[in-house]
DNA sequence: AATGAATGAGTTTTCATTCAT
DNA sequence: TATGAATGAAAACTCATTCAT
C-alpha cells in the first residue's frame, strides 16, 4: 500500500545526521540567535522529522553543547595541524601556537560567542576551551623536558598564556584585517617569549 | 523582601512609569537577551503589575522599539551639547560633531547593537539612526550658507558621512581605548574635512 | 495651576449620565455583542473616563440588567399609553393591550434578545418579563372587578396569557410585516377573549 | 468521569481530529455564543490538549471560518444530493433546487446565523455562500443549453434568485413548521419559474 | 532510525475592576 | 462626581519535548 513517498530520505550515518543538524542549528542561530530559533526550524533546515532532533541531541541546549564541543574540536585540528609543520626551534614553535590560535579565533568569532556567551554572557575563556588550554600545557611540558624554559606550573602557565592571547584578540577583534592580525599575532608571541624567558 | 504592599496602584507620572519600564527592559535585554526575556520578568524588575506594561507598550516588540527611539534621542542630546559650545570656524565644528558621535557610539555599543540588530542582524547604521542623519544634514547645510564648503546634495553627503563614521567605529570597537579613541576621531574627522574640501 | 481642559466635560445629573452609558452600551451590545463589547469601548463612546462606569454600574453585568430593567419600562410604558385611550368594553380593552404588546415586543426583538438571552439562551419569557405580568394581572383584577369575567386566579391566568402571546409573537418573529402583525393582533386578541370567555 | 489517562497522545487521522475540535467549538458557540467561549473549553470538549487546538487552526478565529466552510459544504452536498435524483423537466428541477435550499437552510439557522452573523452581524447572504451561487449558476446555464430558458447573464440571475431565496426564508424563520415550509416552498418555487419564464 | 501528532507548561496579551487623587 | 493609572486573574497562543507507529 505505502505507495506514497511520504517522509522523505531515509537512514543515513549517524554521523551525518548529527553534523547536518548541527550545521542547520549553527546557521539560524548565528542568524537569528538561539533563544529566537525553535527547534521546528532547525528540522526543517535540516530536512529531517521533529523526532529526530531528540534521536540526537537530548535538548535544545544540547546542540548548542554539542557546537561548543564541535568549536573547540574545529580549533583545535586548526592548532594540531599548524602544529605538524617543521619548525626551526621552541621559539618558532610558540610563533606557530599563536599564529594558528589568533587566526583560528578571528576566523570564528561569531560561533565563539555564540557557543560561550548564550548562557551566560561576559564570560569570554571559558572552562570548555579547557582543550586548548590542555594542548597548549602538553607543548610547554614538551619543551621543559626538551630544556627549552624551565616551569614548575606548566599547566597554570599555559592557562595564563591561553587567557593573555584569548584577552589580546578579544581586545582587537574589529581591527582584524590581515595586517593587523600579523601585528596581533607578533605582538602576542612576543609576550609568550618574555613569559617563557625565551631568547 | 517585597514588603507585603500587594495591590494598591502608586501612580506615577506616565513618562516616569514608562521609562522606568524601559529601563527594567533595557537591563534585562542586555543581560539576557531579548528573546530570553519574559515580560513577567520586566514588569518585576520594573516594580508594576503585568498589565501596566501594556499601558505604555503594545507589545513586547514594542518597549525594544521605544529602546531604539531613546537611544537615537540620547545620541542626538549627546551631539547636541558638544555641538552647543563655541567652535572656533567650520573645521573645528565638524571635528566636535565627529568625536562626539564617536563617543556616543561607542559609549554605548551593547545597547546599539541590541535595539538595532535584534530582528535583522547585521545591519548597523539602519534607516533609524536618521534623525543623527538629519542634523549633520542641517549642519552640513549651514555650513554651505556659510560659505564654509559648497555641497550640491547636503543631505546625500551627510548619509555617505555618517555611514563613514559608523563603518570607522564599527571596525575598532574592541580597540576603544581612550587614546584608540583620540586616534580614530582624528582620523574620521581628518576624513571629513577631506571629503568637505575644508583647509 | 490646572490650565489644560484635560478630563473632558463635567457633572452631569446621575439619571443623565446614566442614561448616556446605557446608550452607549446598548448601541455596542447590538452592534458586537455583549461579550465581544469591553468597558473601555462604552466608556468611550459615552465620553466619561473607565471610573464612571463604576460610578453607576457595579459590573459589566450590571449594565445588561440595567438595559433589561429599561426595555421592559420602555415596554410597559407603550403598553399603558395605548391603554390610556378611551376603550368601549372589556373586550375592546384586552385587544388594546394585545396590540400593543405585540407592537412594543416586535418593534425591539434585538434588543430583547439582548437584554434575556444573553446569559441563558433559549429562555425568552424571563421572569424579568414580570413588570409586564403584573400589570396584565391587574387589568384583569379590575376587569373581575367590573364583572366582564369571572377569574378565580387572575395572576396565574396573566401569566399564562402573557406566555401565551409571548410564544405566538416569538413563533411569528420574522413574518413581522405590518399586515402581518395585524393579523397577528386578531389571532392573539381572539385568544384571549375566548380564554377570558368574552362575549 | 477522566479515567486518568494523562499523557500518552493518542494519534488520529488528520481529519477525524479537526472535525472533532470543529465539533466541540460548533456545540460550545451555540450554546454559549463565540466570544464566551474558550479555546480551554473546546480543547477540553474535544478531550485534547491545548496545543493540539493549534495544530489544526491558527486562531480561535479561524476556527469560526472552518465552521462557515463546513457549512457551505455540508449546504451544497445537500443540495447536490436532491439534484442527483431523476428530474422529468426542468421545472421540476428548479423545484427540486429551491426545496433543498430551503430545508438545508431552515434545518441550520442557529448555524447560519453563528458562522455568518458573528463578526460582521445583520449581513445573511455574504459573499461566502457563493459556492451556492456558483451551482445555481451551473444549472441556469445548463437549462439555457438545453433550450429551458434564456439568459444573457447566468451568474447575475444565480445571485439575484439566491438572494430572492435567502431573504423569503429569512422572512419566514420562526413559522417553519412543516406544512409551512411546504407553503415556502411552492411560493419560491413559482417565483423562480415566473423569473424563468418557465411554463 | 525516522516520523510527526500530541502534549502541557510557560509566555504573551486582554480586560473587568479598584482607588488615590 | 469624575478621573485614569494600576491591578491581576484569565484567555490566547507558543514551543520544547514525548512516544506510538
Amino acid at each position: 500500500m505505502k505507495t506514497a513517498m511520504t517522509g522523505r530520505p531515509r537512514t543515513k550515518p549517524a554521523d551525518i545526521r548529527r553534523d547536518e543538524l548541527m550545521d542547520a542549528a549553527e546557521v539560524l542561530f548565528l542568524k537569528k540567535g538561539f533563544a529566537a530559533t525553535s527547534v521546528s526550524e532547525i528540522v526543517e533546515e535540516a530536512d529531517v522529522a521533529k523526532g529526530t532532533f531528540y534521536l540526537y541531541f537530548k535538548t535544545k541546549d544540547d546542540v548548542l553543547a554539542g557546537l561548543q564541543t564541535r568549536f573547540v574540536e574545529t580549533f583545535c585540528k586548526a592548532v594540531d595541524t599548524a602544529m605538524a609543520h617543521e619548525h626551526a626551534d621552541w621559539s618558532e614553535r610558540i610563533a606557530a601556537w599563536v599564529e594558528a590560535c589568533v587566526h583560528a579565533y578571528l576566523d570564528n568569532v561569531a560561533l565563539h560567542d555564540l557557543v560561550f556567551h548564550q548562557h551566560t554572557p561576559a564570560n569570554r575563556a571559558m572552562k570548555s576551551d579547557n582543550a586548548v588550554v590542555t594542548r597548549l600545557a602538553a607543548l610547554l611540558t614538551r619543551g621543559a623536558e626538551a630544556g627549552a624554559w624551565n616551569l614548575p606550573e606548566p599547566r597554570l602557565t599555559a592557562v595564563m598564556l591561553f587567557d593573555a592571547l584569548h584577552g589580546a584578540v578579544d581586545d582587537s577583534l574589529a581591527f582584524g584585517k590581515t595586517d593587523d592580525r600579523e601585528k596581533l599575532v607578533a605582538v602576542v608571541a612576543d609576550f609568550y617569549r618574555a613569559a617563557l624567558r625565551l631568547s
